[in-house]
RNA sequence: GGCUGGGUGUCAGAGUGGUUAUGUAGCGGCCUGCAAAGCCGUGUACGCCGGUUCGAUUCCGGCCCCAGCCUCCA
């Protein structure tokens, strides 16, 4: 029974959807300025873990990520960059798809991008001017009256009075209310613009998702997610919009992912802190970022540091080691064992990876008393439904070395040594092959390589 | 200032009103030619002060500290 902790209520509640063993799940997904980092990747593999475990479960879930096409960063990097905006975003969505391919992420259902969307959103905006919750503003900006959404500050349990008293925003002339947001934003000259009832202009970015997302879903839906930023002004935003057009409730769930911190401050690209995943994937294996990801709570903040980074490797690592020898038998694995059953158990309270992980290291040390094949198969189904070990043991301790030859080469010569009772020589060898990165291990049943 | 999360052993990180989380690092042992891997064992861990309780890290109250949101951010 999937229990999932909501941000609205604060409370975990059974997972109920809307139609049965059907899970319509919608994600906020990147504005495509700059390269995905660390933060951008974990918000895509806690949603890709919901996502494959919710299937594993029985749910067809129809997944959405939206991607931002078109925002005032766009703009101002296109203008920096003297290109066109379509091509700066471009290639940044083509570099995206690239860093999710490598993190092993299974790609959304639907992918909606904002500039496909612009009818939508007028259509919306229109409504909710009919609607008496969106007004002109003094400057021509169409904006959202907060004032008439009474619920509005919900999510992020703030009144509407404490908002305003907190409120950093200078009052315009345009906005009757500082709370307020913009919808529909007149164009600059030279400024990207699509035409609308209110002018040439382009969306604000709230409207961006509740357009696509209504599109996509239809006016309700299961579960709704982001990071933890996107729940004030975004999600509150969203819900004012969608609800004030629709009259329904918006989303049955809201889910929110923790905060990757460099020495505990928020990574963010405005601070400057933050490591890209192209970078990081110089230096570690894909799965090793994958992992270090599970290794908290997706709700809790997770630091990033090379320590942490190599401790994740290493933890992977033993893993790999517990089945690298084992024949695994190709039945299905037992669903009624012990470890199956705990690791379920984790993953149905509101998918609590870290003691998922932990069931998959008690069956390594299993594995590694009883070399049974079955344990090691459930050990790769478990891990699998987490998206880890799905490589072959061999290629992940190796970590395709080029020089593959050279090694087995200096290892025959070593072993040779080794039967001459040479240790000097066996010695020398495994220095060599040390200095190389190399770690080699004898056993009864010969001689093994890895990477380190 | 308002609101939301947190403060756990070397580090990371779950969790629980009394019984080993787990990984990592350290230490001791077994195994090994020596290692490595593995196995076994091991460490006065729960921010501070009160309260409730037979018993609190876990519940309640107060305090201190950290992070985040209230402006764009995943």
């Amino acid at each position: 029974m999937l229990h999932i902790h909501n941000t609205l209520t604060k409370e975990k509640a059974l997972l109920k959807s809307l139609e049965k063993n059907k899970i319509k799940l919608y994600v906020c997904g990147m504005t495509v300025y700059d390269y995905c980092h660390i933060g951008h990747a974990r918000v895509l593999v806690s949603f890709d873990i919901i996502t494959r475990y919710l299937r594993h479960l029985g749910y067809e879930v129809n997944y959405v990520r939206n991607i931002t096409d078109i925002d005032d960063k766009i703009i101002q990097r296109a203008n920096e960059n003297k290109e066109d905006f379509h091509a700066l975003t471009k290639r940044f969505i083509d570099a995206m798809h690239e860093d999710e391919k490598q993190l092993n992420i299974l790609p959304p259902d639907q992918e909606p991008r904002a500039t496909d969307f612009i009818p939508h959103m007028i259509q919306m905006i229109e409504t909710l001017i009919k609607n008496k919750y969106a007004y002109v503003g003094q400057n021509g900006d169409v904006f959202y009256a907060v004032n008439k959404f009474k619920t509005y500050g919900e999510l992020a349990h703030q009144s509407t009075d404490k908002l305003r008293a907190g409120a950093r925003v200078a009052v315009t002339e345009s906005k009757d209310d500082p709370l307020d947001f913009v919808l529909w934003k007149l164009a600059k000259p030279n400024e990207p613009a699509w035409d609308s009832p209110w002018g040439k202009g382009r969306p604000g970015w709230h409207i961006e998702c509740s357009a696509m997302s209504l599109d996509c879903l239809g006016e309700q839906f299961d579960i709704h997610g982001g990071g933890f930023d996107l729940i004030f002004p975004h999600h509150q935003n969203e819900i004012a919009q969608s609800e004030g057009a629709t009259g329904k409730t918006f989303v049955n769930q809201w889910m929110h992912v923790g905060f990757v911190t460099v020495n505990k401050e928020k990574m963010s690209k405005s601070l400057g802190n933050f490591f890209t995943i192209r970078d990081v994937l110089k230096e570690y294996p894909a799965e090793v970022i994958r992992y270090f990801m599970l290794t908290s709570h997706y709700r809790s903040p997770l630091n990033y540091s090379k320590e942490l980074l190599d401790q994740a490797q290493t933890s992977l690592e033993r893993l790999y080691l517990s089945i690298r020898n084992i024949d695994i038998p190709h039945t299905k694995p037992d669903l009624k064992n012990h470890f199956v059953q705990k690791f379920h158990e984790a993953m149905d309270d509101d998918f609590n990876t870290p003691i998922a992980l932990s069931v998959l290291f008690d069956l390594a040390r299993e594995i590694n008393k009883t070399q049974d094949g079955l344990l090691a198969g459930i050990l790769k189904h478990l891990s699998g439904l987490l998206g880890l070990l799905e490589q072959n043991p061999e290629s992940f301790l190796k970590q395709e070395q080029n020089d593959s030859a050279e090694i087995e080469k200096l290892i025959t010569e070593r072993n040779k040594a080794r039967t001459e009772k040479n240790w000097s020589r066996s010695d020398e060898i495994r220095d060599q092959l040390q200095q190389m990165g190399i770690t080699i291990e004898d056993s009864a049943s010969g001689t093994t390589w890895r990477k380190i």
